[in-house]
DNA sequence: CGTGCCAGGTGCCCT
DNA sequence: AGGGCACTTGGCACG
């Protein structure tokens, strides 16, 4: 356990429940692998039976377990509080609370396939780009590109009662646009949304709302429409070329 | 690489490519640990620079990158339609396509600590409790005990303009009465829901709308009462042990 | 810390 | 497939 990393293959209960009181210190990235089953009570309830689990536990107590199927662990804690390593009936026990909100999750193994770590891991630098910020961004600063005509926008991100509106703006004719922006295709609530805000604009002169999205559903145009809104559509790839001149262009274009 | 299942520690990346090419044929679930950068293109795109990562592949195509901290990982695909692995300038390379929507996962690792696997890993069975879908069965069957008043509902997820109301019912008065239900506090969305779904109801009588949850922020019960609309507090573990009876207490009443 | 909202959200169920 | 929505949603930014 003194180097970067290590892995213990097929250890005993005892041995992993040694190996795992030393680990989950906060040090390392620790995996363990094995056929186990779970208790989860919470903000909600569920159990798993007997099975090929795969338990992450990272620096800062996120807690992950996982299944052999799917995207989406079994069950989890952002962040726990406490943790116990205990053997019992010749199984290897883990039990992880969070306070706020009061969770547990408890995990049993009946078998440990391997455990394995990796201490101090180093963090490299992330980025995410056409977000809907991005979008958002684009949209202030081209409206005329993006939208078809020009508006002066004056606000971003204020909050009415029915919540936080994406941005604020006079067209041409001095009407007041309200304008939501949506990086997916846009829903109904999505309308909803935008509804919201253009009632909640305190003023008796003729608001026009504008939601801006790649694509729209059917059912959404048709409650935009009867509302009287408008609807704009938008590429999210030319609108962060706007941002980024010369990211336009990537290898899903030739795939 | 005959067992149940296997670990190699401290792999050329040659040797790692090797490994790989023959278990990500959708047999095993495979862990990665090693020093990687990761690029991601598709509905967006984020790129990662290198630092300490684990990878995991299940049976099915989920990819997971993970990095050292938080519970989220940092890149994954639901699901793959094509893998390439292969090994260039000293580097691991893997590359996960997808194809609906269009997107590419490229991870390229310069040292690889481990690679872990488990084959043909069984899954358990998995339930979840006290769902929303079990709060709003609770309302439906046992109204006066939650709500304080009796309502013969009549359906459920019903489809509105709006979009899908999760309870319609008859009051004592003969009022029409649309209940939404939320597990956790409710928001302003969730009143723009209801504001929604009543509006839609095709009468000129009086409609009641009741928003039934744990809790509600301040901000959604001012636009809640602002529109006409009801609130009900319910606790969900109460809500539950209604529908099975002897499943109320827990152990987090204990803690 | 609560409030609101985006997320490459994902998953589920329905049409 | 698209559509609508819950999710132990998690995470962030803001008051």
């Amino acid at each position: 356990m003194d180097g970067r990393f290590g892995v213990v293959s097929s250890p005993t209960i005892e041995e992993a429940a040694g190996l795992l009181e030393k680990l989950l210190d906060g040090s390392s990235m620790v995996v363990v692998a094995g056929v186990c089953s779970s208790e989860y009570e919470g903000r909600g309830a569920s159990v798993s039976t007997e099975g090929d689990k795969l338990l992450i536990v990272k620096p800062g107590g996120a807690v992950i377990l996982h299944g052999p199927r799917g995207f989406r662990p079994l069950n989890w804690q952002p962040s726990t509080s406490h943790t116990e390593v205990a053997t019992a009936e010749g199984l290897l026990t883990l039990k992880f609370y969070r306070r706020t909100p009061r969770e547990v999750l408890k995990i049993a193994c009946s078998s440990v396939w391997y455990v394995a770590w990796v201490r101090f891991p180093e963090e490299g630098a992330f980025w995410m780009y056409m977000t809907e910020d991005d979008l958002r961004r684009a949209v202030a600063l081209h409206p005329r590109e993006l939208l078809g005509e020009d508006i002066r926008f004056f606000a971003e991100e204020k909050r009415t009662p029915s919540g936080k509106a994406d941005l604020y703006g006079v067209d041409g004719r001095g009407n007041i646009v309200i304008v939501e922006v949506k990086r997916v295709r846009a829903d109904e609530s999505a309308v909803r949304q935008l509804e919201g805000y253009v009632r909640d604009y305190p003023t008796q002169a003729k608001v026009r709302g504008i939601l801006v999205a790649p694509d729209i559903s059917d059912a959404a145009r048709r409650l935009l429409e009867s509302r009287g809104l408008e609807f704009r559509r938008v590429d999210l790839k030319k609108a962060y070329s706007l941002l980024k001149p010369g990211r336009g262009r990537s290898v899903l274009d030739f795939l």
